[in-house]
DNA sequence: GCCGTTTTCGGCCCGACTGTTTTCAGTCG
């Protein structure tokens, strides 16, 4: 049996629960719940790495008792200390964590004394009055339950980063023009660029005195206040998005910026670090016996430390402190670096707009090449080219290229990989285009083995040059095709094939995780927007984001060179 | 249970808000 690492990190993660519903060591809990987070975000997966032979206790957050246990569930698909736990404490009990204001205290207590295992349980002793019988329990607590109890969606999904943005925009609009705020600025993993978010915080720089918060409470979005103080509230949107907003002094706003940014665990990270030199890091500032020295500006703040300035996107606690230690983290790659996008649809496909708009909008961003790259024949209910029509679309290329000046358009096109790794078009009209983009787009449940040969053996095709939308995935929709990630990265520069960073707001795909695979391996890759529309071509900022997640700098990612070097890098033959 | 330029034991980030209690525990980020 084949367990993948997100199996392994759920395990740790029950285990986590369970203990500090049981009143275990924290620091022990927390030892569970790191090495969840090593392992669920590790680009490689624990059963490959343990084939090989390697330690899992030099993995961080990983020691000789949980590198055991790793393998004990990749030999077993088990793991016996869960058993045991749960033997004394249900393992449904985890789920009545997720239930807000409910935690392992609370738990506890209603197990023992209620002996209330599931959701179902809190809802019978709500609903019968028995839960006012234990201690904790007043009408407050108990009408925020049976608020959560009712509401039908049961978890709240995490929000895309694009739509986001759209709840986020007209609320720091309005947070602005309150008297008083100097500055309004969007923290948290938003702000760190993941993929999704679960909430919103926003970090608001004013007097203490101001009326920021009641401000917040009378924004017509609000359908409920959940907590307001007189430095944090949090608030619930009628879309269902939770906002957290904390208004700090400008003295401490640097301070507060990170801490408000996060990731939790670069927080404790960095405050260790802190707390090593002597320093106290709070989001008030960085202290030396109760003397701030530094907190206005988040540059401050690292620098006092000793430290580069660390990028938003990189905070995650993944090594970025100690490559900001010994000054080596990664230049990171701009929306600026790009000089052209290499996968673009038009109207001849199911495209939106003609050749020409989308090359007059590729113009506007101030590119020097855009490549059209319309489907192959096989998918046809995107009408795909057949050879005629492929053609005839080269012969229009040329033509508009004579036409201009300091901007090229590059012939290709998104060719299909067959289910037999075959392309969809003959190699006799592949050496006409300047490059190839290649993608799956049906068969998309075959067996790891299969998809992953399936690809490999399409990049032994000397015309392959691009892989796009490596994984398949959708955001929230569809989850992507099993392949082998490495392997398929490894082959891609054997060959000398590239991968795509599709920017698409639903796709994204390459993740994070895989683009620094990508960057660790020497694997090339390229950004492309896919776009399907003039707009579409602005989702290049998307994948900017993604790809500073993954560490890349701009040498990572071929459309990022001039034209010249850009054709040399596709030639194979 | 992890980890180390204070190291193999003794630490482990730090503060805001709420509810229930009556000075603080629990939860959250």
């Amino acid at each position: 049996m084949r367990v993948n690492n997100a199996e392994i990190a759920r395990l740790f993660e029950r285990v986590a629960d369970l203990l500090e519903i049981e009143d275990a060591n924290p620091f022990r809990v927390r030892a569970y719940r790191n090495a969840a987070r090593t392992i669920r975000g590790y680009s490689l997966s624990m059963v490959e790495l343990l084939k090989q032979g390697k330690d899992l206790s030099e993995l961080r957050h990983i020691g000789d008792d949980l590198a055991e246990k790793i393998q004990e569930i990749v030999e077993t698909g088990d793991l016996p200390i869960l058993r045991e736990i749960e033997a004394h404490t249900p393992a449904s009990l985890g789920d009545l964590l997720n239930v807000p204001g409910l935690g392992p205290k609370r738990v506890k207590a209603l197990y023992q004394q209620l002996d209330i295992c599931s959701i179902e349980d809190l809802r019978r002793a709500v609903y019968s009055g028995k839960i006012y019988t234990v201690k904790g329990f007043g009408e407050a607590t108990v009408r925020s339950i049976i608020n959560r109890l009712d509401r039908s969606r049961p978890v709240q999904r995490r929000t895309k980063w694009l739509d986001a943005e759209k709840t986020a925009r007209p609320l720091l609009r309005y947070l602005n023009k309150c008297k008083g705020v100097k500055k309004v600025t969007m923290a948290g993993s938003f702000r760190r660029c993941k993929e999704t978010v679960r909430d919103l915080d926003i970090l608001v720089s004013a007097k203490l005195d101001t009326s920021v918060m009641q401000h917040l409470s009378n924004y017509p979005e609000v359908a409920r206040v959940i907590s307001m103080g007189e430095t944090r509230s949090t608030i619930l949107l009628d879309d269902g998005m939770q906002v957290d907003v904390r208004v700090i002094a400008p003295e401490s706003y640097g301070a507060a910026l990170m801490y408000l940014t996060g990731s939790k665990y670069h927080n404790i990270e960095l405050r260790t670090y802190a707390h090593n030199l002597g320093f106290k890091l709070n989001e008030y500032g960085l202290f030396r016996n109760a003397k701030q020295l530094a907190g206005e500006t988040e540059y401050d703040v690292y620098s006092t430390l000793g430290l580069s300035y660390i990028e938003p996107e990189l905070r995650e606690n993944t090594g970025e402190i100690i490559a900001a230690q010994t000054k080596s983290l990664p230049q990171l790659i701009n929306e600026t670096d790009i000089r052209g996008d290499l996968h673009c649809h038009t109207n001849a496909t199911d495209g939106h707009a003609s050749l020409k708009s989308m090359v007059n909008s590729a113009r506007k961003k101030g590119y020097e090449y855009i490549s059209i790259n319309d489907h192959s024949q096989r998918l046809t209910v995107a009408h795909g080219l057949d050879k005629a029509r492929l053609l005839q679309q080269l012969k229009e290329i040329d033509q508009l290229n004579s036409e201009l000046t300091n901007f090229v358009i590059l012939k290709s096109i998104e060719v299909d990989i067959l289910e037999d790794g075959s392309l969809d078009f003959p190699d006799s009209i592949l050496k006409q285009l300047d490059f190839t983009v290649c993608a799956i787009h049906h068969k998309f449940n075959l067996s790891e083995k299969k998809q992953t040969q399936r690809i490999i053996r399409a990049m032994d095709n000397p015309y392959f040059n691009i892989l796009a939308h490596p994984t398949g995935r959708l955001i929230n929709q569809r989850a992507a095709y099993n392949i082998n990630m490495r392997e398929i990265m490894l082959a891609a520069k054997q060959r000398g094939c590239v991968l795509e960073l599709n920017a698409q707001p639903e796709r994204l795909d390459l993740d994070d995780i895989h683009c620094k695979l990508a960057k660790d391996l020497g694997v090339k890759l390229v950004i492309s927007t896919d776009a399907h529309s003039q707009e579409d071509l602005d989702s290049m900022r998307l994948g900017i984001n993604q790809a500073r997640r993954g560490w890349l700098e701009a040498t990572d990612v071929l459309n990022t060179l001039p034209l010249t070097q850009l054709k040399r890098q596709f030639k194979r033959i």
